[in-house]
DNA sequence: GCATGACTTGATTGATCGTTCAACCAAGTC
DNA sequence: GACTTGGTTGAACGATCAATCAAGTCATGC
């Protein structure tokens, strides 16, 4: 089997190239011509598809959604096991994207829900999802690591505490050109989970065994 | 004394209407007409003050970044003189807009530097310019707050990661139109700054005059 | 062989975009 | 009373925008 790629459909083709153009200029900046060059395809047949350029849009947030396990996730967590150990590989997954776009980066989610000032409730809900799919797999995370975090906390706060967390120091980062400003805010979080997981091993969850802290560490 | 606004000029009310636009719509769906109009000026007019678009947009950046202290921070600090509970009194600020925008509220900055995809040299400038001032604020406070924060913490990074806080929590409060996502970043981060304070609390800064915190709360 | 339906083609539409410009106005200045 | 200066007026321009549509292609079923 010489390609695996097995010359994607013109919808598909059009999503595709959405996704990235979307992602590189915002939604707003990138005109149908500019999607229908890049895609190499007629103008009829976008609109053969898609009723209308914001239906583009919807169709490409899904794929973003879909895409976070896959083309997100996966390769962040490859050979990392630790639960939040997780979480701050996704952060340097991110730091990555920074410094290959020179700074350039941005979350196509966030790009998109700060853009659209007064989007239609199908654009809004779109972006909720994808928001939800992120934080889901972080607070799966924070559960799994059961009582190396507080009984009390919070999981799926502090899983959104997370996202706010890429999300600003992601801007910060584009806006000042640095990266400097992204692993400031990686850092203070880093240091919160210390204080968390410092907090569950001083008063264990109950009258559990107060078995020490796992032993295997897993981060570099 | 009947009046206190001394008729704008012409200039000026192109500059505070394009602040509220830009604020409410983005800057690329502002329309020039759109400006013109809410203003009442003529094409012509605009173009006489400013080379173009871009640099209407350069003096709306310079007028926020001058708003900072009088609009945001004044009102915002109003009667809390404590340094960290000025630091979640802004914060608090903030969550009044989201409420009173009925979860519509975006940072102007924020949302503009995320607009941008491909910034011009003196726009990112200013961008960087307005970020810079609220952190140096926020420093200010960290650095007022003395040894009820850890010796060792770097304020100027917690201070970023406090924009970080309310940029992320802003950006998702939004897009769920639910302020609940704004209230669990800024809680989490209240949680960090106890384990902070307990912990500079604990191991008192150096040799010096193991005092306790300060018994007035209140710092100026 | 021919009708059908899915898809493609690309010129074209009308609206809107940022910007320009010649004419105009009013208050000083000589 | 002519000249200058700083500002205003609003029609107009070309570019670009998202969207349309009549005509064409092509595989399939009959």
């Amino acid at each position: 089997m010489p390609d695996t790629a097995p010359a994607p459909s013109t919808r598909d083709r059009l999503i595709q190239t959405a996704m990235k153009l979307f992602w590189e200029k915002g939604y707003g900046s990138t005109s149908v011509a500019d999607l229908l060059q890049a895609a190499g395809v007629n103008s009829g047949s976008l609109y053969h598809f898609f009723p209308g350029k914001q239906d583009v849009l919807l169709a490409v947030l899904d794929a973003y959604r879909d895409g976070i396990g896959p083309m997100l996730l996966a390769p962040a967590w490859q050979g990392v096991d630790d639960p939040i150990e997780r979480v701050f590989a996704l952060l340097a997954r991110y730091r990555l994207g920074i410094v290959q776009t020179d700074c350039g980066y941005a979350c196509p989610i966030g790009s998109l829900a700060l853009e659209i000032h007064e989007p239609d409730p199908p654009v809004r809900k779109a972006l909720a999802a994808n928001f939800n799919a992120w934080t889901d797999a972080i607070e799966a995370c924070l559960v799994a690591a059961g009582p190396r975090l507080p009984r009390s906390l919070d999981r799926r706060e502090l899983a959104r505490f997370v996202l706010t967390t890429m999300e600003g120091g992601v801007m910060q980062a584009r806006t000042h050109r640095d990266v400097a400003y992204f692993d400031s805010s990686v850092r203070q979080l880093r240091l919160y989970f210390d204080h968390l997981e410092r907090e569950a091993a001083d008063k264990p969850s109950r009258a559990k065994a107060p078995r020490k802290r796992p032993t295997s560490r897993g981060t570099k």
